[in-house]
DNA sequence: ATAATTTTTTAATCTCACCTAAACAATAAC
DNA sequence: GTTATTGTTTAGGTGAGATTAAAAAATTAT
């Protein structure tokens, strides 16, 4: 009766917990992508995980996860975030180095454990790419004044709180912008041509921020003055 | 041509490495004994390490491991030791408690990652259980003038220094004992009847040891001074 | 509505690490 | 030096988690 979980199982819940977040239902396909695993072994694992009653699964419909799938996703999510700001606040990793080593900590511990390590990072509220780490009852709060950086109009003044994208080379290209959490800009100009920007940042230094960037960051609206 | 290490290659390497260093052979048995597997499962992993050159086997003698086995082994305990400095000073877990986690965290990390983490834990020599670490290039010096706290004779001071049984058995009834790493006793008599000791402390209480735990404690000889 | 395409499932295999039971070597006992 | 005992290997098999290739269902296009 120790139905316990494997890493493997605890990587599909996650990712079926995010794209269910995204879309109401995780596909087939779409699990594969995110696990770089083939349909067929989707399939077999779904059937295993509706037998263990974290997911229910219709046929050539997709997964949805039970509320005992949910709440083992979320725990690993939580194990996930909190390493990655050990890894960033204590190894001084960089925040595009953090993720594959979060990948393999977050199977780590149990509820003991995790509580230790939250203590002992200060209960940190976001991981360091901005994504909200979940409280030990698995409840979190996102911030709700966050919009894609691509909302913007001109003379806002923003702070960046988030990636929607962790992929190390996006991450990278921001360090080459320095760009970082927590800092404030301000639009000068939007170029409807190719979807660009121009940003001031504090220090008035003007930038250009292309279409794609924007698009894949998340920022909050500063009261009106600089 | 991958040549990666995997939890369980890694798991037997290590425990193949301290059978080597206590009996110059490792035999199958032994190994199974540690790693609670049969002596076919062993028979068939030593076969596996042989092809990848990490281990020599010789059919009904016993492995021992090549020159790339033992960096691996060596590695692999410098991160288990890490780890459980960590646990321990970082995540206020019991030393009895840390054995388990660090077997799994163990495998996880690249050279970096340790580096980082050793640095970040201000590189540590010893783990807390008094085993020393080895370094970056898995060179390490046990400390020469430890020995085991049943060789003593009356009137000796000496400081605890290390346990040769980690089992959290043992580590609990120590704690019991109040005896702890560090701590300073002086030899009152030894009973040969039982082999029993008593000590005192640095406080002048005194306390009796039974053969069982004296057989396991390792000490380091104070000049004659109290 | 029928045909073409995409998605999912099934079926048959694979690898890894383990198991039990039987055969076989090496050691120890007499 | 046979015999008994112990230790090791072989043979056959299991289960988890993958794979590829083919069949089947769902979706989209004509
Ligand atoms: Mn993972
Ligand atoms: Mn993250
Ligand atoms: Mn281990
Ligand atoms: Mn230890």
């Amino acid at each position: 009766m120790k139905n316990t979980v494997s890493i493997s199982q605890e990587n599909y819940l996650k990712v079926i917990f995010k794209l269910q977040n995204e879309h109401g239902i995780a596909s087939n396909q779409s699990i594969a992508e995110k696990l770089e695993a083939t349909p067929a072994a989707v399939t077999g694992m779904l059937r295993k995980l509706a037998s263990l009653e974290w997911v229910e699964h219709t046929a050539y419909q997709g997964a949805v996860l039970t509320a005992k799938g949910q709440r083992i996703a979320i725990s690993t999510i939580r194990k996930h975030r909190l390493w990655e700001v050990f890894l960033v606040d204590k190894l001084k990793f960089k925040w595009d180095a953090v993720h594959q080593w979060a990948e393999e900590l977050e199977h780590i511990g149990d509820a003991d454990f995790t509580e230790r390590l939250d203590a002992f990072l200060g209960c940190p509220a976001t991981d360091p790419h901005g994504d909200p780490i979940p409280d030990a009852n698995g409840d979190w709060t996102g911030n709700e004044r966050v919009i894609g950086a691509d909302k913007l109009s001109r003379e806002q003044i923003f702070t960046v709180r988030g990636v929607s994208n962790s992929a190390s080379d996006f991450l990278q290209h921001l360090d080459a912008l320095n760009i970082h959490l927590g800092k404030r800009f301000e639009v000068l100009d939007h170029f409807p041509f190719d979807g660009s920007w121009e940003w001031s940042d504090e220090n008035g230094e003007s930038l250009r921020i292309s279409r794609e960037v924007a698009g894949q960051l998340l920022v909050e609206l500063s009261k009106k003055e600089k």
